[in-house]
DNA sequence: GATGAATGAGTGTTCATTCAT
DNA sequence: GATGAATGAACACTCATTCAT
């Protein structure tokens, strides 16, 4: 990791690093900014750096071109919404699918609300270039289904088409920007979807 | 004499000549494969007018600049869309809830198979620009929810609910570029999607 | 004048001669109005033949070029001060020497209010070209010469001096949309200039 | 750190290098000498970053586009117009009216001399934007206005009239390309106009 | 490690002009 | 004579990236 040879000490990083570690920090939110600011077209290596408060020239330190800031940037906002997700359905071990599902589409709305155009501008980003966004949707599809999975036995297309259908249909909200997002009424019509489908299938 | 003053919308100039119309197909056309072949990077005006066969000076008689002609191939594609869709729900008048659903996935995915990084590509585009995408997927989705209509009585919450998980499923298949898609079994959850979602809606 | 040959009778001008005539008029007029609305920027061969209603394969028919155009133009322009200021000498032949200097003063200031966009575009366009400028402005400056003249003896460089001085400041009022353009007290000061100069000549 | 924020008017980032400095300089006079050389025709960014001997990404480094850079042009010309013209006026504090008046007349005329074609270019590209021309004349108009004043008491409209009526005497002269510029006996006329003219309102 | 001046290929777009119909 | 579709050279301007300091 480290080019230089590093002092054994007490500490695992000398400040050389720590710092790097916020400017590399600095840069990505910095990233964030400027894309919920000013969209992709707005979303250019000098604009970040300058909200950074960096050069360009350490913009480029760090990140060898411009898509690899902006996978930095989309890998920070999907472990975020993992961890988000996460704490939600780890919340009550013992709750009924039901209940499950409903804190899994709580936390997806919750996870794709704020930010909107920042989240949008990463998934366009990541769609430009083949096979990109199927890799950094895996993590997300993968944890739906794995946590799904504890529930039923559904096979991979069937996790397939409720995952995608339940992102498909939160993703719409966001992009049509419905009103109804973040109502009750609109989240019990997604936690109808998928307990529907979770029973026909387990009906089988 | 009727249609003076400026043309609304994408055209720039109303072609009163046939070979101006086969221009501006040509040109759409063009923007399609340009599309189709390099992504919304390698989508430039001057690409597209080169592979159209014209200069660039004709293609800006048409379309009053690059996002114009984005729209004019949106259009396009969508009213082929449409017409497809339509073609094959109009297929059997008597059939069943089942069979009325399974035409309507398969024309989908039908429709979303064959160009699809062009598709991709404008869907991207028209993203890029807030509120666009909306105006552009509302006929396909209102298509859809009237299509759909028929066969229950589905409040617009449902109705965005299930479109939306739908077209999801499909366009993650698609931009995933899973090998199911086409499949008879992939067809098959979408349709048990669809078709226990409505029976649920309507057992309420 | 006519490439064709002309068949000989009552008439100088045979219709098509006359509607040609009129067309030449409409472009110039329209010249004219694209100047006026949109300065020398959206002077636009095309812009000038749709407001003349008429092509641009017609425009060029006869202008050779956009400098042509503008140069009918602008003899049109000055034409028309010329006999505005004529008119204006000539109101009273037995007028004192303050009388006729503020004649010509207001004459002046008549011609160049009104349409000020459209001839200032014109001069800035005509200054573009070497020469031309000077060429254009002989007329106008020979018009006063000669009509100075008739006052008092002043030689080449004198009426050189007083036609550009008040010229200069009519000219700098129009550019500089001077509020007191047109009021009497600027009117008595310009022409103060032109009698104590003409009379400190007369003097020597 | 005094400084932040966007810099007003022409430039876009102030140079903190030396080299940059010299940069800008560089650009404007090759500006200058595109101008003079073909003209407003001429003036492309492109020529005058390749005259300047950088890239045009420099030239928009520091000039937020074409406009900005005449402006900047503007400003020097003018500059050092008045430098001249101060350092003359300056010469010989107990001057009478008449040699003050002969020593700016005389500074005027060589201001204007020289490069009287990027002037005229400047001029004209300034006269293209309303109240730019009026903005840019302001500092020659008012350093005449209170130069002249210090001779008499001129009001507001007196001082345009003979401000006006002398810079457009020389800019004819310079425009027209008359060859008595820069004699004797123009020289004189124009004074005779200053001095008469001064005379006669002071004697009111 | 950091800086930021410099680069220049590339983009969208305009508009005077031509010429087949 | 008139039309208007087509042309394409030319231009202003952007921005990812490099490298000397």
């Amino acid at each position: 990791m480290a080019r230089r040879g590093q002092p054994v000490g007490t500490k695992r990083r000398i400040p050389r690093q720590i710092r790097a570690e916020e400017t590399v920090a600095a840069i990505v939110e910095a990233a964030a900014q400027v894309l919920e600011a000013g969209g992709l077209a707005g979303f250019t290596t000098n604009a970040v750096a300058e909200r950074a408060g960096v050069s360009i020239g350490t913009l480029y330190q760090y990140f060898a071109d411009k898509q690899a800031l902006l996978r930095a940037l989309a890998e920070r906002e999907i472990r975020r919404a993992l961890v988000a997700i996460g704490t939600a359905l780890r919340g009550d071990p013992l709750a009924s699918g039901e209940q499950r599902a409903r804190a899994m589409v709580r936390a997806l709305v919750n996870a794709f609300s704020g930010r909107q155009r920042a989240r949008r501008a990463v998934i366009e980003a990541l769609l430009a270039q083949p096979g990109a966004s199927t890799e950094m949707m895996k993590p997300i599809a993968a944890f739906l289904e794995q946590s799904g999975g504890a529930l039923t036995r559904l096979d991979r297309e069937q996790m397939f088409v409720l995952s995608r259908a339940v992102i498909g249909v939160i993703r719409a909200a966001v992009v049509e920007e419905q009103p109804f997002f973040k109502s009750r009424s609109f989240e019990d019509e997604v936690v109808r979807l998928v307990v529907t489908y979770v029973t026909a299938v387990a009906a089988t």
